[in-house]
DNA sequence: ACAAATTTAGACACTCTTGTCCAAATCGTC
DNA sequence: GACGATTTGGACAAGAGTGTCTAAATTTGT
Protein backbone atom coordinates (compact mmCIF):
# COMPACT_ATOMS: atom_id res chain seq x y z
CA UNK A 1 0.00 0.00 0.00
CA UNK A 2 3.19 2.51 0.13
CA UNK A 3 3.41 4.83 -2.88
CA UNK A 4 5.40 2.65 -5.14
CA UNK A 5 8.31 5.70 -6.12
CA UNK A 6 11.64 5.71 -5.56
CA UNK A 7 12.30 5.95 -1.93
CA UNK A 8 10.13 5.08 0.64
CA UNK A 9 8.70 8.41 1.38
CA UNK A 10 4.64 8.81 1.58
CA UNK A 11 2.95 11.02 -0.58
CA UNK A 12 3.18 14.64 0.59
CA UNK A 13 2.63 15.52 4.08
CA UNK A 14 -0.67 16.87 4.75
CA UNK A 15 -2.25 14.31 2.60
CA UNK A 16 -3.10 11.93 5.16
CA UNK A 17 -3.93 14.60 7.78
CA UNK A 18 -6.88 15.56 5.16
CA UNK A 19 -8.09 11.63 4.76
CA UNK A 20 -8.73 11.30 8.59
CA UNK A 21 -10.11 14.81 9.04
CA UNK A 22 -12.53 13.52 6.06
CA UNK A 23 -13.65 10.34 7.54
CA UNK A 24 -13.73 11.78 10.89
CA UNK A 25 -16.42 14.47 9.82
CA UNK A 26 -17.90 11.73 7.29
CA UNK A 27 -18.41 9.56 10.27
CA UNK A 28 -20.53 12.46 12.31
CA UNK A 29 -22.89 13.55 9.07
CA UNK A 30 -23.10 9.83 8.56
CA UNK A 31 -24.49 9.14 11.83
CA UNK A 32 -26.83 12.13 12.25
CA UNK A 33 -28.29 12.10 9.30
CA UNK A 34 -28.42 8.74 7.96
CA UNK A 35 -26.78 7.31 4.81
CA UNK A 36 -29.12 8.48 2.10
CA UNK A 37 -29.62 12.03 4.27
CA UNK A 38 -25.80 12.52 4.46
CA UNK A 39 -24.64 15.28 1.98
CA UNK A 40 -21.14 15.34 0.48
CA UNK A 41 -21.18 18.96 0.49
CA UNK A 42 -21.79 19.08 4.63
CA UNK A 43 -19.20 16.26 5.03
CA UNK A 44 -16.78 18.12 3.20
CA UNK A 45 -17.79 21.48 4.81
CA UNK A 46 -17.37 19.60 8.49
CA UNK A 47 -13.53 18.77 7.17
CA UNK A 48 -12.62 22.10 6.40
CA UNK A 49 -12.09 20.56 2.43
CA UNK A 50 -13.93 21.10 -0.53
CA UNK A 51 -15.92 19.04 -1.91
CA UNK A 52 -13.58 17.61 -4.70
CA UNK A 53 -11.00 16.74 -2.45
CA UNK A 54 -13.54 14.21 -0.97
CA UNK A 55 -13.46 12.44 -4.17
CA UNK A 56 -10.49 12.51 -5.15
CA UNK A 57 -9.55 10.39 -1.43
CA UNK A 58 -12.31 7.95 -1.56
CA UNK A 59 -14.10 8.11 -5.10
CA UNK A 60 -17.62 7.63 -4.15
CA UNK A 61 -19.70 8.07 -1.27
CA UNK A 62 -20.37 4.25 -1.21
CA UNK A 63 -16.89 3.64 -0.56
CA UNK A 64 -16.38 6.46 1.76
CA UNK A 65 -19.27 4.82 3.71
CA UNK A 66 -17.21 1.59 3.93
CA UNK A 67 -13.80 3.73 4.39
CA UNK A 68 -15.56 5.30 7.86
CA UNK A 69 -16.43 2.04 8.77
CA UNK A 70 -13.27 0.36 8.65
CA UNK A 71 -11.63 3.14 10.34
CA UNK A 72 -14.19 3.20 13.16
CA UNK A 73 -14.33 -0.94 13.68
CA UNK A 74 -10.05 -0.84 13.64
CA UNK A 75 -9.85 1.96 16.44
CA UNK A 76 -12.58 0.56 18.77
CA UNK A 77 -10.94 -2.89 18.55
CA UNK A 78 -7.65 -0.92 19.93
CA UNK A 79 -9.70 0.67 22.61
CA UNK A 80 -11.70 -2.82 23.60
CA UNK A 81 -8.15 -5.04 23.51
CA UNK A 82 -6.57 -2.31 25.50
CA UNK A 83 -8.97 -2.24 28.22
CA UNK A 84 -9.50 -5.86 28.20
CA UNK A 85 -5.42 -5.91 28.89
CA UNK A 86 -6.75 -4.35 32.17
CA UNK A 87 -9.07 -7.04 33.47
CA UNK A 88 -8.44 -7.94 37.32
CA UNK A 89 -6.41 -11.06 36.81
CA UNK A 90 -5.71 -11.37 40.49
CA UNK A 91 -8.04 -9.25 42.01
CA UNK A 92 -7.79 -7.58 45.42
CA UNK A 93 -10.91 -6.45 46.02
CA UNK A 94 -12.91 -8.10 43.19
CA UNK A 95 -16.16 -6.01 43.50
CA UNK A 96 -14.34 -2.91 43.19
CA UNK A 97 -11.97 -4.25 41.00
CA UNK A 98 -14.93 -5.81 38.15
CA UNK A 99 -17.04 -2.14 39.04
CA UNK A 100 -13.77 -0.13 37.61
CA UNK A 101 -13.39 -2.97 34.75
CA UNK A 102 -16.83 -2.36 33.57
CA UNK A 103 -17.06 1.47 33.79
CA UNK A 104 -13.44 1.54 31.86
CA UNK A 105 -14.91 -0.69 28.99
CA UNK A 106 -18.05 1.44 29.15
CA UNK A 107 -16.41 5.13 28.87
CA UNK A 108 -13.55 3.99 26.97
CA UNK A 109 -15.18 1.68 24.25
CA UNK A 110 -18.94 2.15 24.27
CA UNK A 111 -19.39 5.79 25.32
CA UNK A 112 -16.66 7.42 23.70
CA UNK A 113 -17.22 9.32 20.17
CA UNK A 114 -15.84 6.20 18.48
CA UNK A 115 -18.00 3.44 20.18
CA UNK A 116 -21.26 5.49 19.80
CA UNK A 117 -21.04 6.46 16.31
CA UNK A 118 -19.98 2.61 15.09
CA UNK A 119 -22.85 1.26 17.29
CA UNK A 120 -25.54 4.11 15.65
CA UNK A 121 -24.28 2.82 12.00
CA UNK A 122 -24.32 -0.63 12.26
CA UNK A 123 -27.95 -0.14 13.81
CA UNK A 124 -28.66 2.38 11.17
CA UNK A 125 -27.10 0.50 7.90
CA UNK A 126 -26.24 -2.96 9.14
CA UNK A 127 -28.95 -4.35 6.93
CA UNK A 128 -27.54 -2.55 3.71
CA UNK A 129 -24.06 -3.81 4.00
CA UNK A 130 -24.30 -7.64 4.64
CA UNK A 131 -20.97 -8.61 4.19
CA UNK A 132 -19.42 -5.05 5.52
CA UNK A 133 -20.76 -5.52 8.64
CA UNK A 134 -20.39 -9.33 8.74
CA UNK A 135 -16.55 -8.57 8.33
CA UNK A 136 -17.57 -6.32 11.75
CA UNK A 137 -19.05 -9.07 13.44
CA UNK A 138 -15.83 -11.17 13.04
CA UNK A 139 -13.71 -8.76 13.79
CA UNK A 140 -15.80 -6.91 16.85
CA UNK A 141 -17.33 -9.48 19.24
CA UNK A 142 -16.09 -12.31 17.25
CA UNK A 143 -12.85 -11.34 18.79
CA UNK A 144 -13.47 -9.50 22.00
CA UNK A 145 -15.87 -11.85 23.24
CA UNK A 146 -13.95 -15.07 23.70
CA UNK A 147 -11.51 -12.25 25.46
CA UNK A 148 -13.10 -11.09 27.66
CA UNK A 149 -14.85 -14.97 28.65
CA UNK A 150 -11.20 -15.81 28.92
CA UNK A 151 -10.49 -13.81 31.33
CA UNK A 152 -14.03 -14.91 33.41
CA UNK A 153 -12.50 -17.96 32.82
CA UNK A 154 -9.05 -17.70 34.70
CA UNK A 155 -10.92 -15.86 37.03
CA UNK A 156 -12.71 -19.16 37.92
CA UNK A 157 -9.74 -21.10 37.72
CA UNK A 158 -8.16 -19.41 40.04
CA UNK A 159 -10.91 -19.44 42.64
CA UNK A 160 -13.14 -16.57 42.57
CA UNK A 161 -15.80 -17.57 40.66
CA UNK A 162 -17.85 -20.44 40.42
CA UNK A 163 -18.99 -20.23 36.38
CA UNK A 164 -20.19 -23.16 34.76
CA UNK A 165 -20.02 -21.52 30.89
CA UNK A 166 -17.53 -18.43 30.51
CA UNK A 167 -18.90 -17.58 27.30
CA UNK A 168 -22.57 -17.04 28.80
CA UNK A 169 -20.82 -15.24 32.24
CA UNK A 170 -19.32 -13.15 29.95
CA UNK A 171 -22.71 -11.79 28.05
CA UNK A 172 -24.15 -11.98 31.28
CA UNK A 173 -21.47 -9.57 32.60
CA UNK A 174 -22.25 -7.09 29.77
CA UNK A 175 -26.03 -7.27 29.92
CA UNK A 176 -26.02 -6.19 33.72
CA UNK A 177 -23.56 -3.48 34.10
CA UNK A 178 -25.11 -1.98 30.66
CA UNK A 179 -28.61 -2.90 32.00
CA UNK A 180 -29.55 1.08 33.57
CA UNK A 181 -28.35 2.55 30.30
CA UNK A 182 -30.09 0.38 27.55
CA UNK A 183 -32.73 3.57 27.46
CA UNK A 184 -30.42 6.25 26.86
CA UNK A 185 -28.23 3.88 24.49
CA UNK A 186 -30.89 3.54 22.58
CA UNK A 187 -31.94 7.45 21.82
CA UNK A 188 -28.26 7.73 20.89
CA UNK A 189 -27.59 9.56 24.08
CA UNK A 190 -24.33 9.76 26.49
CA UNK A 191 -24.98 8.52 29.81
CA UNK A 192 -23.53 10.70 32.66
CA UNK A 193 -20.68 9.15 34.19
CA UNK A 194 -22.26 8.77 37.48
CA UNK A 195 -24.79 6.54 35.56
CA UNK A 196 -22.63 4.56 34.37
CA UNK A 197 -21.17 4.17 37.53
CA UNK A 198 -23.96 3.35 39.03
CA UNK A 199 -25.37 0.88 36.41
CA UNK A 200 -21.97 -1.05 36.98
CA UNK A 201 -22.17 -1.10 40.41
CA UNK A 202 -25.46 -2.99 40.44
CA UNK A 203 -24.88 -5.05 37.79
CA UNK A 204 -21.32 -6.22 39.14
CA UNK A 205 -23.11 -6.90 42.58
CA UNK A 206 -26.20 -8.88 40.88
CA UNK A 207 -23.02 -10.59 38.58
CA UNK A 208 -21.14 -11.46 42.19
CA UNK A 209 -24.58 -12.41 43.45
CA UNK A 210 -24.64 -15.25 41.03
CA UNK A 211 -21.39 -16.30 40.11
CA UNK A 212 -19.65 -15.39 43.62
CA UNK A 213 -17.52 -17.88 45.29
CA UNK A 214 -17.78 -16.99 48.68
CA UNK A 215 -18.95 -14.09 50.57
CA UNK A 216 -15.93 -13.64 52.64
CA UNK A 217 -13.77 -13.18 48.90
CA UNK A 218 -15.92 -10.31 47.50
CA UNK A 219 -19.71 -8.66 47.68
CA UNK A 220 -22.29 -10.76 49.15
CA UNK A 221 -22.57 -9.44 52.21
CA UNK A 222 -26.03 -7.77 53.39
CA UNK A 223 -28.31 -9.44 51.21
CA UNK A 224 -27.78 -13.13 51.86
CA UNK A 225 -28.55 -14.21 54.95
CA UNK A 226 -27.78 -17.76 54.70
CA UNK A 227 -25.65 -18.91 56.78
CA UNK A 228 -22.84 -21.03 55.93
CA UNK A 229 -20.11 -23.38 56.69
CA UNK B 1 -62.15 13.85 15.83
CA UNK B 2 -65.21 12.43 14.44
CA UNK B 3 -66.94 13.17 11.37
CA UNK B 4 -69.01 16.18 12.00
CA UNK B 5 -71.95 15.33 9.93
CA UNK B 6 -75.69 14.40 10.98
CA UNK B 7 -75.62 10.84 12.13
CA UNK B 8 -72.28 9.18 13.68
CA UNK B 9 -71.28 6.92 10.42
CA UNK B 10 -67.26 7.10 10.31
CA UNK B 11 -66.31 8.51 6.41
CA UNK B 12 -66.48 6.02 4.11
CA UNK B 13 -65.52 2.43 4.75
CA UNK B 14 -62.44 1.49 3.13
CA UNK B 15 -60.79 4.62 4.04
CA UNK B 16 -59.46 3.29 7.56
CA UNK B 17 -58.38 0.83 6.34
CA UNK B 18 -56.46 2.47 3.41
CA UNK B 19 -55.07 4.71 6.21
CA UNK B 20 -53.41 1.57 8.11
CA UNK B 21 -52.14 -0.06 4.87
CA UNK B 22 -50.22 3.33 4.21
CA UNK B 23 -49.04 3.52 7.55
CA UNK B 24 -48.16 -0.02 7.56
CA UNK B 25 -45.98 -0.11 4.59
CA UNK B 26 -44.14 3.67 6.18
CA UNK B 27 -43.32 1.50 8.63
CA UNK B 28 -41.36 -0.96 6.82
CA UNK B 29 -39.90 1.54 4.42
CA UNK B 30 -38.84 4.16 6.86
CA UNK B 31 -37.04 0.74 8.54
CA UNK B 32 -35.66 -0.32 6.01
CA UNK B 33 -34.41 3.14 4.10
CA UNK B 34 -34.72 5.54 6.93
CA UNK B 35 -36.14 8.86 6.73
CA UNK B 36 -33.94 10.42 4.30
CA UNK B 37 -34.05 7.72 2.05
CA UNK B 38 -37.61 6.53 2.32
CA UNK B 39 -39.43 7.13 -1.18
CA UNK B 40 -43.57 8.24 -1.14
CA UNK B 41 -43.63 6.88 -4.25
CA UNK B 42 -42.61 3.69 -3.11
CA UNK B 43 -44.66 3.41 0.44
CA UNK B 44 -47.66 4.28 -2.04
CA UNK B 45 -46.66 1.37 -4.04
CA UNK B 46 -46.22 -1.15 -1.42
CA UNK B 47 -49.24 0.40 0.43
CA UNK B 48 -51.57 -0.73 -2.80
CA UNK B 49 -52.56 2.91 -2.90
CA UNK B 50 -51.49 6.13 -5.57
CA UNK B 51 -48.93 8.26 -4.12
CA UNK B 52 -52.04 11.23 -3.94
CA UNK B 53 -53.57 9.38 -1.49
CA UNK B 54 -50.72 9.49 1.17
CA UNK B 55 -50.85 13.36 0.58
CA UNK B 56 -54.62 13.19 1.17
CA UNK B 57 -53.93 11.53 4.41
CA UNK B 58 -51.05 12.58 5.79
CA UNK B 59 -50.39 15.45 3.87
CA UNK B 60 -47.00 15.49 4.65
CA UNK B 61 -43.86 13.14 4.92
CA UNK B 62 -42.91 14.58 8.22
CA UNK B 63 -46.44 14.12 9.69
CA UNK B 64 -46.60 10.69 8.10
CA UNK B 65 -43.20 9.68 10.13
CA UNK B 66 -44.83 10.79 13.19
CA UNK B 67 -47.69 8.90 12.95
CA UNK B 68 -45.72 5.66 11.73
CA UNK B 69 -43.99 6.02 15.20
CA UNK B 70 -47.53 7.25 17.47
CA UNK B 71 -49.24 3.92 15.84
CA UNK B 72 -46.16 1.17 16.40
CA UNK B 73 -46.01 3.15 19.62
CA UNK B 74 -49.78 2.21 20.70
CA UNK B 75 -49.58 -0.95 19.38
CA UNK B 76 -46.55 -2.21 21.10
CA UNK B 77 -47.70 -0.79 24.50
CA UNK B 78 -51.10 -3.17 24.35
CA UNK B 79 -48.94 -6.22 23.34
CA UNK B 80 -46.26 -5.33 26.49
CA UNK B 81 -49.40 -4.93 28.85
CA UNK B 82 -51.12 -7.85 28.07
CA UNK B 83 -47.85 -10.22 28.22
CA UNK B 84 -47.27 -8.23 31.18
CA UNK B 85 -50.80 -9.52 32.78
CA UNK B 86 -49.49 -13.33 32.07
CA UNK B 87 -46.58 -12.59 34.72
CA UNK B 88 -46.06 -15.60 37.26
CA UNK B 89 -47.45 -13.91 40.19
CA UNK B 90 -47.95 -16.90 42.16
CA UNK B 91 -45.62 -19.29 40.55
CA UNK B 92 -45.56 -22.90 40.51
CA UNK B 93 -42.51 -23.81 39.42
CA UNK B 94 -40.33 -20.54 39.36
CA UNK B 95 -37.93 -20.70 37.32
CA UNK B 96 -40.16 -22.57 34.39
CA UNK B 97 -42.33 -19.62 35.03
CA UNK B 98 -40.14 -16.83 34.60
CA UNK B 99 -38.26 -18.06 31.68
CA UNK B 100 -41.90 -18.72 29.81
CA UNK B 101 -42.66 -14.91 30.81
CA UNK B 102 -39.31 -13.97 29.21
CA UNK B 103 -39.64 -15.86 26.10
CA UNK B 104 -43.41 -14.31 25.62
CA UNK B 105 -42.51 -10.99 26.15
CA UNK B 106 -39.39 -11.52 23.78
CA UNK B 107 -41.56 -13.09 21.13
CA UNK B 108 -44.79 -10.49 21.75
CA UNK B 109 -43.19 -7.65 22.44
CA UNK B 110 -39.80 -7.45 21.04
CA UNK B 111 -39.01 -9.75 18.08
CA UNK B 112 -42.29 -9.39 16.51
CA UNK B 113 -42.62 -6.60 13.92
CA UNK B 114 -44.19 -3.72 15.69
CA UNK B 115 -41.18 -3.94 18.43
CA UNK B 116 -38.75 -4.17 15.62
CA UNK B 117 -39.27 -1.54 13.59
CA UNK B 118 -40.16 0.90 16.40
CA UNK B 119 -36.72 0.01 17.78
CA UNK B 120 -35.34 0.46 14.45
CA UNK B 121 -36.84 4.24 13.94
CA UNK B 122 -36.27 5.49 17.79
CA UNK B 123 -32.61 3.87 16.99
CA UNK B 124 -32.17 5.37 13.78
CA UNK B 125 -34.53 8.42 14.43
CA UNK B 126 -34.96 9.33 17.98
CA UNK B 127 -32.37 12.08 17.61
CA UNK B 128 -33.87 14.30 14.89
CA UNK B 129 -37.25 14.25 17.07
CA UNK B 130 -36.76 14.82 20.41
CA UNK B 131 -40.64 15.94 21.35
CA UNK B 132 -41.85 12.53 19.46
CA UNK B 133 -39.36 10.33 21.43
CA UNK B 134 -39.47 12.08 24.73
CA UNK B 135 -43.22 10.94 23.89
CA UNK B 136 -42.63 7.32 23.34
CA UNK B 137 -40.28 7.40 26.30
CA UNK B 138 -43.06 8.41 28.60
CA UNK B 139 -45.59 6.16 26.96
CA UNK B 140 -42.68 2.69 26.48
CA UNK B 141 -40.60 2.39 29.21
CA UNK B 142 -41.54 4.66 31.51
CA UNK B 143 -45.02 3.23 32.08
CA UNK B 144 -44.11 -0.54 31.27
CA UNK B 145 -40.83 -1.17 33.19
CA UNK B 146 -42.25 0.03 36.58
CA UNK B 147 -45.04 -2.28 35.70
CA UNK B 148 -42.67 -4.91 35.51
CA UNK B 149 -40.74 -3.85 38.49
CA UNK B 150 -43.99 -4.21 40.61
CA UNK B 151 -44.43 -7.78 39.67
CA UNK B 152 -40.90 -9.00 41.07
CA UNK B 153 -41.83 -6.60 44.29
CA UNK B 154 -44.74 -8.80 44.43
CA UNK B 155 -42.84 -12.01 43.86
CA UNK B 156 -40.50 -10.47 46.33
CA UNK B 157 -43.06 -9.68 48.79
CA UNK B 158 -44.59 -13.31 48.80
CA UNK B 159 -41.02 -14.78 49.51
CA UNK B 160 -40.64 -15.75 46.05
CA UNK B 161 -37.16 -13.76 45.93
CA UNK B 162 -34.65 -11.29 47.90
CA UNK B 163 -34.52 -8.14 46.24
CA UNK B 164 -33.35 -4.96 47.10
CA UNK B 165 -34.48 -2.41 44.58
CA UNK B 166 -37.60 -3.68 42.25
CA UNK B 167 -36.63 -1.39 39.15
CA UNK B 168 -33.19 -2.25 39.58
CA UNK B 169 -34.22 -5.88 39.32
CA UNK B 170 -36.23 -5.61 36.61
CA UNK B 171 -33.93 -3.52 33.93
CA UNK B 172 -31.10 -6.53 35.42
CA UNK B 173 -33.78 -9.06 34.26
CA UNK B 174 -34.32 -7.65 30.81
CA UNK B 175 -30.14 -7.43 30.41
CA UNK B 176 -30.11 -11.30 31.41
CA UNK B 177 -33.06 -12.40 29.54
CA UNK B 178 -31.79 -10.69 26.35
CA UNK B 179 -27.89 -11.04 27.03
CA UNK B 180 -27.30 -13.40 24.33
CA UNK B 181 -29.21 -11.52 21.24
CA UNK B 182 -27.85 -8.19 21.53
CA UNK B 183 -25.82 -9.18 18.46
CA UNK B 184 -28.45 -9.92 16.58
CA UNK B 185 -30.80 -7.08 17.68
CA UNK B 186 -27.98 -4.73 16.80
CA UNK B 187 -28.22 -5.99 12.91
CA UNK B 188 -31.36 -5.71 12.95
CA UNK B 189 -32.13 -9.28 12.79
CA UNK B 190 -34.82 -11.46 14.20
CA UNK B 191 -33.39 -14.29 16.56
CA UNK B 192 -34.54 -17.98 15.89
CA UNK B 193 -36.90 -19.30 18.31
CA UNK B 194 -34.34 -21.48 20.13
CA UNK B 195 -32.07 -18.76 20.51
CA UNK B 196 -34.95 -16.56 22.48
CA UNK B 197 -35.05 -19.78 24.68
CA UNK B 198 -31.49 -20.08 25.15
CA UNK B 199 -31.13 -16.79 26.01
CA UNK B 200 -34.00 -16.60 28.27
CA UNK B 201 -33.20 -19.82 30.24
CA UNK B 202 -29.40 -19.30 30.96
CA UNK B 203 -30.40 -15.23 32.14
CA UNK B 204 -33.16 -16.68 34.29
CA UNK B 205 -31.04 -18.99 35.77
CA UNK B 206 -28.47 -16.51 36.29
CA UNK B 207 -30.98 -14.23 38.08
CA UNK B 208 -31.86 -16.85 40.27
CA UNK B 209 -28.78 -17.30 41.20
CA UNK B 210 -28.91 -14.00 42.42
CA UNK B 211 -32.11 -12.97 43.84
CA UNK B 212 -33.95 -16.44 44.51
CA UNK B 213 -34.61 -17.02 48.06
CA UNK B 214 -33.80 -20.50 48.44
CA UNK B 215 -32.48 -23.27 46.37
CA UNK B 216 -35.48 -25.38 47.73
CA UNK B 217 -38.23 -22.87 45.88
CA UNK B 218 -36.04 -22.50 42.67
CA UNK B 219 -33.34 -23.30 41.09
CA UNK B 220 -30.24 -22.90 42.06
CA UNK B 221 -29.11 -26.56 42.48
CA UNK B 222 -25.81 -27.27 41.18
CA UNK B 223 -23.81 -24.46 41.82
CA UNK B 224 -24.30 -23.37 45.38
CA UNK B 225 -22.73 -26.12 47.40
CA UNK B 226 -23.23 -23.67 50.38
CA UNK B 227 -25.29 -25.47 52.85
CA UNK B 228 -27.70 -23.79 54.34
CA UNK B 229 -30.00 -23.87 57.12
C1' DA C 1 -79.46 4.05 -10.08
C1' DC C 2 -77.85 8.57 -8.15
C1' DA C 3 -74.98 11.78 -5.79
C1' DA C 4 -71.14 12.72 -2.98
C1' DA C 5 -66.82 11.59 -1.58
C1' DT C 6 -62.56 9.31 -2.48
C1' DT C 7 -59.11 7.55 -5.32
C1' DT C 8 -56.29 7.51 -9.36
C1' DA C 9 -52.81 8.57 -12.94
C1' DG C 10 -50.15 11.65 -14.98
C1' DA C 11 -48.00 16.01 -15.69
C1' DC C 12 -45.61 19.62 -13.56
C1' DA C 13 -42.44 23.05 -11.08
C1' DC C 14 -39.05 23.10 -7.89
C1' DT C 15 -35.31 21.80 -5.08
C1' DC C 16 -31.56 19.11 -3.85
C1' DT C 17 -27.72 15.93 -4.66
C1' DT C 18 -24.27 13.37 -6.90
C1' DG C 19 -20.32 13.10 -9.49
C1' DT C 20 -17.32 15.36 -13.24
C1' DC C 21 -14.47 18.87 -15.36
C1' DC C 22 -11.23 22.60 -15.37
C1' DA C 23 -8.39 26.65 -14.53
C1' DA C 24 -6.40 29.12 -10.79
C1' DA C 25 -4.41 29.14 -6.23
C1' DT C 26 -1.79 26.88 -2.71
C1' DC C 27 1.41 23.86 -0.53
C1' DG C 28 5.61 21.21 0.31
C1' DT C 29 10.11 20.12 -1.25
C1' DC C 30 14.48 20.69 -3.27
C1' DG D 1 12.84 30.64 -5.89
C1' DA D 2 11.00 27.06 -8.88
C1' DC D 3 8.75 22.79 -9.71
C1' DG D 4 5.25 19.18 -9.21
C1' DA D 5 1.45 17.59 -6.76
C1' DT D 6 -2.56 18.74 -4.30
C1' DT D 7 -6.30 21.51 -3.28
C1' DT D 8 -9.82 24.79 -4.35
C1' DG D 9 -14.11 26.87 -5.97
C1' DG D 10 -17.27 27.16 -9.16
C1' DA D 11 -19.84 25.66 -13.10
C1' DC D 12 -22.21 21.91 -15.02
C1' DA D 13 -25.18 17.75 -16.61
C1' DA D 14 -28.03 14.24 -15.10
C1' DG D 15 -31.12 12.23 -12.07
C1' DA D 16 -34.22 11.74 -8.27
C1' DG D 17 -37.71 13.15 -5.03
C1' DT D 18 -41.28 16.18 -2.95
C1' DG D 19 -45.49 18.25 -3.06
C1' DT D 20 -49.31 20.35 -6.08
C1' DC D 21 -52.81 20.31 -9.48
C1' DT D 22 -56.40 18.46 -12.49
C1' DA D 23 -59.72 15.75 -14.80
C1' DA D 24 -61.32 11.17 -15.13
C1' DA D 25 -62.54 6.80 -12.85
C1' DT D 26 -64.12 4.44 -8.94
C1' DT D 27 -66.19 3.48 -4.69
C1' DT D 28 -69.83 4.18 -1.04
C1' DG D 29 -74.19 5.15 0.98
C1' DT D 30 -79.10 5.95 0.03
Amino acid sequence: MRASVSPDIFPPRGHEAKRLSIVDAAAGVFCREGFAGANIDLIAAEAGVSRQTVYNHHGDKEKLFMAVVRDLTDRCNVGIFATIATFPDQPGDLEADLIGFAVRLNQNCICNRDGKFLRKLIQTEGERYPELFAEWREQGPGTTWPAIAARFARLAYGGYLTIDDPDVAARQFLGLVNAELQTTFMLGGTPREDEVVQSATNGVRTFLRAFGKSPALGSVKKHTALANA
